[in-house]
DNA sequence: AACTTTACTTGCATTTTGCAAGTGCAAACA
DNA sequence: TGTTTGCACTTGCAAAATGCAAGTAAAGTT
């Protein structure tokens, strides 16, 4: 297998330089962004994502997210051809990461877009807001994943 | 000068992509993150970290970052040699992210260690953490540089 | 004047990313 | 039942980013 940033030796025991070494690279956080806040579940609806990831990027890095335990893969039931992804909980709970980095080039370049849906929220109460995101993708995830 | 992914097309117009087209990198956050939590100031600094970059990767970080607006160079007025390194706002506003990023990596795996300094007040308010550190950084920075 | 310190640059090897075409298998269709 | 389509990848090769080691230029020190 190729390797790539998460296969990559640790560069240090600092909880940063660790997370970076696991998301610090041009595609995994988006993947995540996708699954936290869009419907995208297989492999073809990521690749159909707005930023166009190369298809074999996109399976390299499916492969490491899965192996970091940030992602799960089940076939559907419906159709055995399908595999669709969801989050982990420790996936989950990089929804802070991905709405902090919205919000920090939000402030900065009007032209961005957020695309996870309703911020509105936000303002006002920036936890409550993480917390029910992630409450919310629990459900979702680890439900349907087959977790729970 | 060498092209890297910040030098690259924006891949789209949601806030993420547009935030991890600018600091998305092995490298950048890292950067910043001893801008923020520890007293470097200079290349050699900077280049001393744990993680030892390379050099001319630090100094096409420092470039990008610079044209990126999240980082700001004053020669040292004691030492003409020296050049100091300095957030800007935008770059202080990064902070969230990085403490984020922290804090995920903090819960879900224990040898990971704070690099940030003292991190106690975060269980109990977030935000208010945020608000501190930014502040302080502010105070730091923006004086120190001579912008405010 | 010689030496050191500081911030880089340069050249080249390795690794990662990107593109385009192809493969294998299950489901749908004729 | 045989063929076609859809889906999840794989493969080979080109381009770009990263990493390593050595070198350079300018300012400060002795």
């Amino acid at each position: 297998m190729k390797k790539n940033i998460i296969d990559s030796i640790r560069r240090s025991e600092c909880a940063v330089s660790m997370a970076l070494d696991a998301v610090g690279d041009k595609w995994s956080l988006l993947i995540l962004r996708d699954l936290m806040f869009s419907d995208k579940r297989t492999y073809g609806e990521l690749q159909a994502s707005e930023e166009r990831i190369a298809t074999n990027i996109l399976a390299s890095r499916l492969v490491t997210l899965e192996a970091n335990n940030l992602i799960r893969k089940k076939a559907d039931p419906a159709d055995s051809r399908r595999i669709l992804y969801f989050l982990t909980e420790k996936g989950i709970h990089l929804v802070p990461v991905v709405i902090e980095l919205m919000q920090w080039m939000s402030k900065f370049n009007p032209e961005a877009s957020a695309c996870t849906g309703n911020t509105k929220a936000y303002k006002k109460d920036r936890v409550g807001l993480y917390k029910e995101i992630i409450a919310d993708l629990k459900k979702l995830h680890e439900v349907k994943s087959g977790k729970v």
